[in-house]
Parts: structure tokens; sequence; C-alpha cells
DNA sequence: CATTTATTAAAGTGATTGCTTTACCATCGG
DNA sequence: CCGATGGTAAAGCAATCACTTTAATAAATG
């Protein structure tokens, strides 16, 4: 739970590419042949096999070849790594909100002192 | 509602590099000038300000100067954005677990007319 | 065995990144 | 006014990216 930028960068980047996220969005709708997942793309299947790749190094696909036929799956749980992180950010700022509304309050309850006039 | 895919570019870039998620964990805990966003950072003032500007791109983060030093302030919005692709995600592939669920459900209380055996 | 099918390996290319250094400009504090 | 501070603009450079084409491989299919 300590250290996991890295993956966090490849992720981040993995998604960060319409190709990638269409294929994502493949997947999530279950497994597919290397193939299909390339075929509504606009570039070449060496091309699409590349950003496969690029999904598996960031761990959010996982691939397995019967035959010769290489089939993907999703990796739910990476995607929510992603999530963390931002959750995090959420969570973060919104307690800053609250210190900043206690802050405001404590102004109103003390009676201005001074500082509202120009 | 309709397409807002170049910005989800931008955006998953955006957070695709330690040093702007870096400004970023900074930037939810209160607003900060540009060379405080820098300082933590092991580069030039100059290459941080082009991380600022990836950030601005992406609707991230929002900045004003005053007097001559510019302030710097997140746009929580922004990454609700991406939050709501992955939950997309999340939602989808949990729909097809379901309809999986049903599919085995149905062969079960169907009591196997054939395919279980070898 | 001969073909097709599905994938993969390899190499090359132009564009984009992530920096750097250098120089410049506008305040702010005296 | 003068120097220090905070931010920018510009140019250049090595590394990475997103492709491409070409060629190879390996399993099905006839």
């Amino acid at each position: 739970m300590i250290n996991q930028k890295p993956n966090l960068d490849r992720m981040f980047h993995a998604l960060a590419d319409p190709a990638r996220r269409a294929m994502i969005e493949r997947l999530s709708r279950g497994p597919a042949p290397v193939s299909e997942l390339a075929k509504p793309l606009p570039m070449s299947l060496p091309a699409a096999m590349q950003h496969l790749g690029v999904l598996e190094a960031a761990g959010l696909v996982r691939s397995e070849k019967v035959g010769r036929v290489r089939t993907c799956v999703i990796e739910p749980e990476a995607l929510s790594l992603a999530e963390q992180w931002i959750n995090a950010r959420r969570i973060e700022w919104s307690h800053r909100l609250d210190r900043l509304g206690d802050y405001l309050k404590t102004l109103e309850s003390e009676g201005e002192p001074d500082g509202t006039a120009p």
C-alpha cells in the first residue's frame, strides 16, 4: 500500500489514448480476441497490438493465447487504483473546504474585530 | 453530454506524470503560487511551468496573476469527468457479470440437457 | 500437404514530450 | 532609481510515441 507511482503513470498514460479507451470499453462488455479489438480502430493490426501491449503493461488487461487466437479480458481491480487516487484528491479538497468553512464561521461568531472594512 | 473525448485525452495525459500529480496533490490542500508548486520538484522552474500549462489545458487547474505572483487553484469538477468514465466502465462490466450469472442460473435450472460431459 | 487465418517480430519515421539553458519583463522593497 | 524576486518566452535536444510496412510464425482448414 506504500508506493505504486509507476503503476499510476502507466495507468493514466494507458487511459490517455482514445484507441486504448475504446478497447477497454469493448472489453468491459466481455472478452474478445485481438482481431476483434482491432477491427473498429482506424489503424493497422500491429498498431492495435502495440496499444494492447500498453494496456497489459499497465495491468488493465490480461490476455491468453489458445490455439492461434489470443483472448483478452479486462482486469477490473486495476481501474480501481486510478479511482482511488482521484477519490483521495476529492477527500483532501473537501477537508480543506471544511476547514475553510470552520474558519469563516469562527470569524463570524467572534464579531469581526476588524478586517472587513476597506 | 455528447462528446468530450479530447478532454478525456488531455485529462488522463495530464494525470500520467508524477510531477503533475504532485502539483494537483499540493493544490488539493489549497491554492499556491507557481514557485511553491515548483519548489519540491526536481526540475527547473520553466519546466514546472510547462507542466502547469498542461494541467490548465486539461481544465484541471485554473490560475490568476495578481501583481507579479500567479496563484493556482484546482478545478474539482474536472476530475469528476475522469471519474465518470471509470465508473461507466465499472457499471458496464458489472452488468456483464449479472448477465453471465443469469445465464449460468438458466443452465442450472434447465437440468443440463447436454454440454457438461467431455 | 497447401492455404488461409490470426497473430507477432522488426525496423523505420515523423510528431510529441519533457526537459534544459538563456534571456527578458514586470513588480516590490527599500 | 536599483536590485532582488517571481514569472515568461524562446529555442534546442534527447527520448518516447504512435504509427507504418514488411516479413515471419504457427494453428486451423480443406
